[in-house]
DNA sequence: TGGTTTACTTAGCACACCGAGA
DNA sequence: TCTCGGTGTGCTAAGTAAACCA
């Protein structure tokens, strides 16, 4: 299957989109006519006065309003502005161990075998490693890829003897079948081996982790997020990356840059090396850095998001977005009334903002060309992602975008616009050929900009996450029924989450197993509904026994049967409720915006009024990064840290 | 002003692990 | 006890955006 059948079986259906889009204007417009009615207010008071109508959205809506009306949360608010006034200091103290290094290569046994043109070839140690690298990759897309073969051929050369390099000189002569069965060998291996090695295994990765992975900051012992060295490796570029296949370089201790704080104790370098630098710089969060070799680029070992650190500013990210919803309505005015200003740039900003704000576009910075894989973003958008039409699926003045985002996901969206912006879009896209900017007088820099003068630490970013939130709360207000089970309920709150997916566009892969594991779940369904079948059959038999006999052991026997269908329609409505969110989600990845774009305490003020348990919406990991104690249905909302800074 | 660097968040994939059910 | 399949976790690429610098 080509990369394009992929990108084609990977984009949501027009239709869900389509859905979503409306469902959202449909609240837009009422918001905006309730706001023309109300006249002039203060933004927060806009957002108070829909919420006001109904008491319960009230307490609900108050987990995602500005938190000056929260009684107990502006002081929160006020502590991280004055932490943040403090020259940007991250922390006083950090004491850690330094990185964990990938291990040293271990050569391949003597009967595994490299061939070149049919002959076994015994190659450098260096060389060798560099092989094995392929070699493990072997059954992977990747090595089908022309881009990929000859990066990797062209590296690898690099690593050979001027010998090795006179004997291979063709990619395709070369076979590395037995160094691939040998890693496939070793990975079997390793899964059959005795409960007591495996356990052994694992309490050597604890000691590591309890050694490596944990740092100390400010007094507190915090859990590293990635505390390894990257190994190396053949580069895996996502998309048309054109470096996929180069050689990931081995990290040594020379390499690396030490991040802590003075008084310290020093991390020891592994025997024999020595740290490339130590610093003392708290203005920062990493603990070490290096630069690895293919783009460039700073790679960090970073906390865990269960830290104090990352917790603070993750929650901060949630307050920006609240503060976006007391001056949304204002912006979406100056926006609108923008679309007509003479001057070009502005036209293009309010444009690219409507579209950030409707679509929950990704900003798009500008990319260094044959870097990486050609992905866009609104404001690097070209002409040739969009097509206009004046008329579409009964609607007027339709936009078709279609583009490759982050990760070279396909963006693919059919969606009525107003007609300023399907105007501006025409006159943007005049005299353009279809590789030519589309908003040629904007910068994701000039753009925020803009956006840092409507509103202190508002970002394009901001709004994917004001909006995600926002249609959180929306969806599950429409679809949760507090007369409904727990699984109907939870049911309901993966299509909420799933609503914010698709308008964030969070694909993933079918899942490989999901055509079976579908099959299987049906069987279940039907051999569940023969069982209810069944159980209804005897029940009635089980009554009529009653009815003539009347006695206290055909009672006994009826209430016996009465439970037992009960009990069955249960487990059958479990597995229909199962199968129906299992195939509404096949394509759909949940976890990216239940992760970064869902404030957890819209989920949390959820549960407690609908009496879900918290830990059926987020599993231990989430709790802990979000702070969020679970218990059943009366969970409270301390999402983050306490108001006093430490949990 | 515009390019570059740095620091951080967001993202999907792969695979280990573990529990349910046969 | 074994198998299957879902979930959790680790990994690292790919973004955003601010700071820096000439």
């Amino acid at each position: 299957m080509g990369d394009d059948e992929v990108s084609d079986l990977k984009q949501f259906s027009v239709k869900d989109k389509v859905a979503l889009t409306r469902k959202r204007e449909n609240t837009e417009q009422m918001k905006l006519e309730n706001s023309k009615k109300r006249k002039v207010k203060e933004p927060n008071q806009t957002s108070r006065g829909r919420c006001g109508e109904d008491q319960q959205c009230l307490k609900e809506e108050s987990t995602f309003s500005i938190s000056k009306e929260n009684p107990g949360q502006g002081s929160v608010t006020i502590r991280w502005e004055e932490e943040k006034s403090q020259d940007g200091v991250k922390w006083k103290q950090l004491e850690h161990k330094g990185p964990y290094f990938a291990p040293s290569y271990e050569p391949l046994p003597d009967g595994v075998h490299f061939y070149y043109d049919g002959k076994p070839v015994k190659l450098s140690l260096a060389a060798e490693e560099v092989a094995t690298f392929y070699g493990k990759m072997l059954d992977h897309e990747y090595t089908t890829k022309e881009v990929f073969q000859n990066n990797f051929f062209s590296d690898w050369r690099k690593e050979m003897t001027a010998e090795e390099r006179k004997i291979i000189k063709h990619l395709d002569k070369c076979d590395f079948t037995e160094i691939h069965r040998y890693f496939v060998d070793k990975t079997a291996a390793r899964k059959a081996l005795s409960r007591e090695e495996k356990q052994k295994l694992k309490e050597e990765a604890e000691k590591l982790q309890q050694e490596f992975g944990y740092c100390t900051l400010d007094g507190h012992r915090e859990k590293i997020g990635n505390f390894k060295t990257e190994p190396p490796g053949l580069f895996r570029g996502r998309g048309d990356h054109p470096k996929m296949g180069m050689l990931k370089r081995r990290i040594l201790p020379e390499d690396v840059t030490i991040n802590c704080s003075r008084d310290s104790k020093i991390p020891e370098p592994p025997a024999g090396h020595q740290w490339k630098e130590v610093r003392s710089d708290n203005t920062v969060t990493w603990l070490a850095s290096w630069t690895e070799n293919i783009q460039n680029s700073i790679k960090y070992v970073m906390l865990n998001p269960s830290s104090k650190l990352k917790g603070e500013k993750d929650w901060q990210k949630y307050e920006v977005a609240r503060r976006l919803k007391g001056v949304v309505d204002e912006i979406r005015s100056q926006y609108r009334a923008d679309w007509k200003s003479r001057e070009m740039k502005k036209r293009q900003c309010a444009v690219a903002l409507y579209f950030i704000d409707k679509l929950a576009l990704r900003a798009g910075n500008e990319k260094e060309e044959g870097e990486t894989a050609d992905t866009v973003g609104c404001c690097s958008l070209r002409v040739e992602h969009i097509q206009l039409y004046p008329e579409a699926d009964g609607c007027q003045h339709v936009v078709e975008l279609d583009f490759l985002g982050k990760d070279s996901i396909r963006y693919y969206n059919r969606v009525p616009v107003e007609r300023p912006v399907y105007k501006n879009l025409q006159l943007f896209m005049e005299n353009k050929s279809r590789g030519d900017d589309l908003f040629d007088r904007l910068t994701t820099t000039s753009l925020n900009k803009h956006l840092q003068d409507l509103m202190d630490g508002l970002t394009a970013k901001v709004f994917r996450t004001y909006n995600a939130s926002v249609t959180l709360q929306e969806q599950l207000r429409a679809l949760t029924r507090a007369e409904d089970s727990v699984a109907a309920k939870i049911l309901s709150y993966n299509r909420a989450n799933r609503a914010v997916a698709i308008l964030c566009n969070h694909q993933r892969a079918t899942p490989k197993t999901f055509e079976k594991s579908m099959q299987n779940l049906q069987l279940k369904i039907e051999a569940k509904k023969k069982q209810v079948a069944e159980a209804k059959a005897e029940l009635k038999q089980a009554r009529a026994g009653h009815k003539s006999r009347g006695d206290d052991r055909s009672r006994s026997f009826l209430e016996k049967r009465e439970r037992l269908l009960e009990k069955l329609e249960e487990q059958l409505m479990r597995l229909s409720t199962q199968a129906t969110d299992k195939e509404e989600s096949k394509q759909v990845a949940l976890g990216t915006s239940k992760l970064n774009y869902l404030d957890p305490r819209i989920s949390v003020a959820w549960c407690k009024r609908f009496g879900v348990p918290v830990e059926r919406i987020y599993n231990k990991t989430q709790r802990e990064s979000f702070q969020v104690c679970g218990s059943r249905g009366s969970s409270h909302t301390s999402a983050h840290p306490d108001r006093t800074g430490r949990r």
